[in-house]
DNA sequence: CCCATTACGCTACCAGTAGTAGCGTAATCA
DNA sequence: TGATTACGCTACTACTGGTAGCGTAATGGG
C-alpha cells in the first residue's frame, strides 16, 4: 500500500527542492526580487534553468512555493483569543522580516496584481489556508478574517516596500493593539 | 518680472501632459500595469515614446507624476480630528478606486521595492507631502502618522492586489473605526 | 540483463520590454 | 535670420521570462 507515492516510472527527480528554495531566498536577499532572475537562481542552486521550469510553471509559482516552505502553517497558540491573534501577528511579522522573505513576498504579490494565473496560485495556495485556519481558530466571520489579513499583511508589506526595512517592534505592538481593540 | 517662468529659449514644450496622464490611466485601466507599456501609452496619447522619456526619466516616474496629478492634495476638512481622519481615509479609498489608479499605485509601488531611485521619487514626491500635511493637521508624532499611512494605504492596496477590486464600503468603515479607536 | 520511461544539463532560441541614439524638421525668441 | 529647443520617427541595445530539442543519466519492470 503505497497510494501516497504512486511509484512513477523512470528516473526520479533529484532531491533539490530545499536547495532551490534556499538559493531563491538568498538570491532575492542579495539582488532583490527583479534582480533575482531565473538564470541566477538556477546558478545559485547549481541546477539548470530548465529544471526550474520543469517543476514550477513560472517564477511567481516558484517563489510562492518557496514562501510556503519558509513560512509553514500559522501557529495558533495561546489560551485566549487575544493571545492567538497577537502571536499570529508576531509570527507573520517575523517571517516577513527574514532575509529575502519580505522582498520575495512583496515581489510575488506585485507580480500577481496583473497576472490572474499567479493571483490564483497566491490566493489559493497561500492566503486560503491561513484564512481558513484563522477563521476556525477565532470564530470570526469570513469578511472579518479577510480584513484582518489585509490589514496586517498590507501594513507590513507597505512599510517594507516604502522603507526597504521591516517594521520596528514598537510599531508592530501598536498595530497589534489596534487590531485587538477592533476585534474586541 | 517672470521669475517663476524663466522664458526658456527655443521651441516650447507642447501642452500634452494632461493628455499623457489621461492616456496613462486609461491604458493601465484597460491593460493593467505591466500591459501598459511605454509604447502603448505613447500611442494612446498620440505622442512619440521618446517624448515621454524627454519628460520623465522612467516609467515609474511618469506614473508617479500621473498619480500626483490625479490625487491632488489631501483634503483636511472636518471640525474635529475624527472627521479629518475619516474623511481622509474615505478620500484615499475613493482615489484608489478610480479606474486605473489602484493598479497604477500598486504597480509603481511594487516596482519601487527593488528600484531605489524610484523609491526615492515615490517617498519624496508622493508620501512626504501627505505625511507632513497629516502631521500638521492631526498633531500626531511622526511615527504615528507614518504608521497611519502604512495601515490605510497598505490595507487598501493589499485588498486591491489580492482581489483585483477595490475594498467594499463596509470594510472601509470597519477600517476607519479601527484607526479612530487606536488614535483616540 | 535490457529496455521503456522519465529527469537532467546544455545550448540555442523567441517574444517582449525599458530605455537610448541620431536624424530631419517644426516652433519659438532675440 | 539664426540660435535654440522640442518633436516624431526609426533603429538599436541589453535584458528577461519562458520554450524547444538534443544527448545522457537514473530508475523500475520483464
Amino acid at each position: 500500500m503505497q497510494a501516497s507515492t504512486p511509484t512513477t516510472a523512470g528516473r526520479p527527480r533529484s532531491d533539490v527542492n530545499v536547495t532551490v528554495f534556499a538559493a531563491t531566498l538568498r538570491t532575492i536577499h542579495e539582488l532583490g526580487y527583479t534582480g533575482a532572475t531565473m538564470d541566477r537562481i538556477a546558478a545559485a542552486a547549481g541546477v539548470a534553468k530548465t529544471t526550474l521550469y520543469r517543476r514550477w510553471p513560472s517564477k511567481g509559482a516558484l517563489i510562492t512555493d518557496c514562501l510556503l516552505d519558509a513560512f509553514g502553517p500559522v501557529p495558533l497558540s495561546g489560551s485566549n483569543r487575544n493571545d492567538v491573534i497577537s502571536s499570529a501577528i508576531r509570527w507573520i511579522a517575523d517571517k516577513i522580516s527574514e532575509p529575502g522573505a519580505g522582498a520575495a513576498f512583496a515581489g510575488v504579490f506585485s507580480d500577481a496584481i496583473n497576472d490572474p494565473a499567479l493571483r490564483g496560485i497566491l490566493a489559493t495556495r497561500f492566503q486560503e489556508p491561513y484564512r481558513l485556519a484563522l477563521r476556525d481558530a477565532l470564530g470570526e466571520p469570513d469578511d472579518r478574517v479577510l480584513l484582518l489579513i489585509d490589514v496586517v499583511t498590507g501594513t507590513l508589506l507597505h512599510r517594507m516596500g516604502m522603507t526597504g526595512e521591516p517594521m520596528a517592534e514598537a510599531d508592530i505592538a501598536t498595530l497589534t493593539d489596534m487590531i485587538l481593540n477592533a476585534l474586541r
